[in-house]
RNA sequence: GGGCGAAUAGCUCAGCGGGAGAGCACCUGCCUUACAAGCAGGGGGUCGCAGGUUCAAAACCUGCUUCGCCCA
């Protein structure tokens, strides 16, 4: 016997086992097939199952589990990404916690100390991922470190350098001095902070008078190489090539005109610091200006300081403003709010250097990967974000891969003595210039994201022309959020393109981020994350899936909140207890070893009622509806198309009027044939909505379906998809059953109203006449049990009794309840008025579109008889309401 | 400064040209042998504001307001 409360706890873990025994979710790699690939974006491996992924990966798992059950060969190939500076960053601190200075500890055994972690927590990661139920094929799992990934990593490095597409060289790049590294400046956040501006008077060489110049960073002052003014700017024609001295070192710097200054801003002069702006570096290099590095990668201030050397940056820019006052050069200090960078790990403020470096050449590549969205090789989902991803592509710079960590791929750089630079798949045993060997390799590793852009390939085999590359490149669809198109999406297109010469995958579905209940973004810092173990752990995976599917509108945000999941849960539970009614019957009619006959829908019975051909019907509606949200992307909606027609109209009017088949005391050929039906359609039915249910609550719905009679299939997870068929569509028997539901509802209505408890049963008389009468008298049955009526009586001619309660279905149908002095004359009255008032609003909603002329002309023919045939509806129900109130005054 | 999104019932959201919906919350009545995590019934909204297009606008267009995000 089954508990009456779903506990998810003694189900899912053995379930997910059972899975991984059978090897359901291995992809077959068979040329013959045809294949449907996720590649998933790989996990931090030392990081923790967020919410994000949580959500991510069930969408992942939905699509995946429905393509697998229609047949493809669906490959969702896993793995980990090795997060570079970020798991770097968490060893070295954890290191720390253990007085061991990750520095002192030298390359080597700090990385034996990073590997040992990663085994640790990848296999932390990998038992979270088992627990939400994602049916990756575990056999194909990959690491962005392994063997192969770094193979391709190299082939793609010194591939590029000899296109030209990789180059080394001395620019800006964004440094972080906490991480001690450079950073892409896609890896650099914006935000807005109040600070100060401060006026400097820059004393003109020579000569009385000054300029004003305006700064955030008083202390860059020392890195001036010159002022610069609008070219038509007339206060400074005049000054534009002579010179002023720059305070505190004495320097004399040149005036310079250049476009890029804003007249409008500020004194319209602003200073010029090639070495440690990106701005002011164009500008120096447009007038040959010097770079001054006056800031060192400990964000120090250099010997080019002069007396401020070694001071740190900040208390630089104290010394010098307070410096510069004593001199009476300072005119004003303003608040000023301005966006500062700031470290997207660590949050330190980035200091703008300049630095030789690894970069790529970006153009080129982006090209490619701007033209293949254009032509539709790739799709957005939403379609939204292909601007996001244009814009970005098309004012693309170079990108900076290289990073002063050990932790992750190494340059495959190797430099001589001699000054040559050897670029190879493999270490080089000489110098291919002098023959010397003692070459040293680049220190350096590169950007994570570098290794992230060849996943799609480099996990199935690139650069060897494997079978599984052959097969399953390109991925069919990318799951992922929108704060990585540029880090991620972007870079896998184009690397792609480059190495491919095919797009990574048709399409990629943005998802939202998943907010606190109060929409706040989920953060450490602010302790409102929800861990997803614990709702797992609290509710189930299928609730934690459900939960987060429903709530999702592609690329839109969403709250998690409490009373969602309960919800979730909820209809888990409901899930359970319907297939509990169904198991248990089942279990007493045939006992272990019978089963009622298979319902096959290719041969329908010949006595399939109205109930079942209404039931059958919303079953194939639901099953083609879902399919077309899922052709949409609509996940979200399909889970709630699925949750309707469970809830509403299997669980509360299906298996309601099925009692009546399976507890019909009688003793009839028709009583025996209508039971054994109902049984084989109740399996039917159940077994058709767990496979709908499937994809989004895997657990909940094979546990259910493994208990069910003639199971054809092995397992759900692997069993067919339901297929719509018009074999199944009864649209005349699904309208009267409508009108039946109306009946029964209407009763219950009039019931409620005058409080009588469900254990009281009331005669109820019908006026209705011809088919609609035929109908109900044949649902009579069905009637007299969901509305607890014992006394029916059906007649078209049929007057009111003259103490009665009365409602109005349509234009020919009215319900009478009579009830023998028990009505509140008044409250009767007063409901009626409502009634009308809202029947009568309705009216004049249809007389005014059809009056209107232009309704008449323009509008479709079928709106138009739907209009008219509203107001005969509407016009027959106000009469009737009318006569009512006649008659009860 | 440029771009994007959101604004619909008390709350969270769906609907995105032809009768305002769901879940939760609320009110009323029920332990009706699958389920009280349930059943039945009910109340509740000038669909952010202002214009426009249309026979018809919550939906399409324009502008505005508030909130959020991205980019510079």
């Amino acid at each position: 016997m089954l508990p009456p409360v779903y506990d998810p706890d003694t189900v899912e873990i053995d379930r997910y086992k059972f899975w991984l025994d059978g090897n359901f979710f291995r992809a077959s790699g068979d040329p013959g097939t045809i294949p449907f690939t996720i590649v998933i974006p790989p996990p931090n491996v030392t990081g923790s199952l967020h919410m994000g992924h949580a959500l991510n990966n069930t969408v992942q798992d939905v699509l995946i589990r429905r393509k697998r059950m229609q047949g493809f060969d669906t490959l969702w190939l896993p793995g980990c990404d090795h997060a570079g500076i970020a798991t770097q960053n968490v060893v070295e601190k954890h290191l720390a916690e253990e007085g061991v200075d990750s520095r002192k500890l030298g390359r080597e055994a700090f990385l034996k100390r990073v590997w040992d972690w990663k085994d640790t927590y990848h296999e932390r990661i990998t038992k979270q991922l088992y627990r939400l139920g994602v049916s990756c094929d575990w056999s194909r799992e990959r690491f962005t470190m392994d063997e192969g990934c770094s193979r391709a990593v190299r082939k793609v490095f010194v591939d590029l350098y000899r296109q030209g597409l990789i180059y080394r060289g001395d620019y800006m790049i964004n440094w972080c001095s906490r991480c001690s590294t450079a950073l892409s400046d896609i890896e650099v956040e914006h935000e807005d902070e109040v600070s100060t501006m401060t006026h400097i008077h820059y004393p003109l060489a020579g000569d009385r008078g000054h300029i004003t110049v305006a700064t955030t960073r008083p202390e860059s002052m020392l890195g001036d190489s010159a002022v610069a003014v609008h070219p038509e700017d007339d206060r400074y024609r005049a000054l534009v090539g002579k010179k002023v001295v720059l305070p505190l070192l004495n320097r004399e710097i040149p005036i310079v005109a250049d476009e890029y200054v804003d007249p409008e801003f500020g004194s319209g002069a602003v200073k010029v610091t090639p070495g440690h702006d990106p701005n002011d570096f164009a500008i120096g290099q447009r007038h040959n200006l010097e770079v001054i590095k006056i800031i060192d990668e400990e964000v120090k201030m250099t010997k080019a300081a002069g007396p401020y050397e070694g001071l740190d940056r900040f208390e630089c820019r104290k010394q010098v403003v307070e410096d510069l006052k004593a001199l009476d050069l300072i005119e004003k200090i303003e608040d000023y709010e301005h966006s500062i960078g700031h470290c997207q790990r660590c949050g330190t403020v980035i200091e703008p250097l300049i630095s030789r470096q690894w970069f790529v050449k970006m153009k080129p590549l982006a090209e490619p990967a701007m033209e293949a969205v254009k032509a539709g090789q790739t799709e957005f989902i939403p379609p939204r974000f292909t601007r996001v991803y244009n814009d970005w592509l098309e004012n693309i710079r170079d990108w900076c891969i290289s990073r002063q960590i050990w932790w992750g791929h190494r340059i495959p750089a190797w430099y001589c003595s001699c000054g040559e630079v050897i670029v190879d798949y493999t270490e080089p045993e000489s110098c291919s210039s002098c023959g010397s060997t003692d070459l040293k390799q680049d220190p350096d590793v590169l950007d994570t994201w570098f290794s992230s852009a060849l996943w799609p390939f480099s996990t199935l085999g690139w650069p060897d022309k494997s079978a599984d590359l052959e097969h399953f490149y390109p991925t069919s669809v990318l799951v992922t959020g929108y704060d990585i198109i540029f880090f991620w999406v972007a870079r896998m297109m184009f690397m792609g393109l480059a190495f491919m010469n095919q797009v990574p995958f048709r399409s990629v579905y943005i998802t939202g981020l998943v907010r606190d209940a109060l929409g706040r973004k989920m953060s450490k810092s602010l302790g409102n994350g929800v861990d997803p173990l614990e709702v797992i752990e609290n509710y189930g995976a299928d609730t934690l899936r459900f939960t987060l599917i429903t709530g999702q509108a592609p690329g839109n945000d969403q709250r998690f909140r409490q009373e969602s999941v309960e919800a979730g849960r909820n209809f888990a539970n409901k899930i359970w207890n319907a297939s509990r009614f169904v198991l248990m019957n089942l279990a007493q009619e045939y006992g272990r070893e019978h089963s009622p006959e298979p319902f096959d829908q290719d041969r329908l019975p010949k006595d399939l009622n109205r109930v079942d051909r209404w039931i059958l019907h919303r079953f194939n509606e639901t099953v083609k509806d879902t399919d077309k949200l899922f052709a949409e992307y609509e996940l979200g909606e399909a889970a709630r198309l699925i949750y309707e027609y469970l809830w509403n109209d299997f669980c509360d009017w299906y298996v309601e009027m099925s009692k009546h088949y399976l507890y019909r005391d009688e003793d009839s050929a028709q009583a025996e044939a209508d039971r054994k039906r109902t049984y084989s359609l109740l399996v039917y039915l159940l077994d058709g909505v767990m496979r709908l249910l499937h994809p989004f609550m895997p657990f909940i719905s094979e546990e259910i379906w493994q208990q069910l009679p003639n199971r054809q299939e092995e397992a759900l997870v692997v069993a067919a998809w339901p297929q719509p068929a018009d074999k199944l569509s009864f649209p005349e028997e699904t309208k009267e059953i409508n009108l039946f539901q109306e009946v029964v509802r209407a009763i219950r209505n009039l019931r409620s109203q005058v409080k009588l408890s469900p254990d009281r049963k009331t005669p109820v008389i019908v006026r209705a006449g011809g088919r609609s009468a035929a109908c109900l008298e044949e649902e009579s049955d069905h009637i007299k049990k969901l509305a607890a009526v014992d006394n029916l009586t059906i007649d078209p001619e049929v007057a009111k009794p003259k103490q009665a309660l009365a409602a109005i279905i349509g234009e020919e149908i009215e319900v009478y309840l009579p009830l023998e002095g028990v009505i509140d004359l008044d409250a009767e009255k007063a409901r009626l008025r409502k009634e009308m008032s809202q029947v009568e609003a309705e009216i004049k909603r249809t007389e005014s579109k059809l009056n209107s002329t232009g309704f008449i002309e323009k509008a479709p023919a079928e709106v138009v008889a739907k209009e008219q045939a509203r107001r005969e509806e509407q016009e027959a129900k106000l009469q009737k309401i009318q006569q009512r109130l006649q008659e009860l005054s």
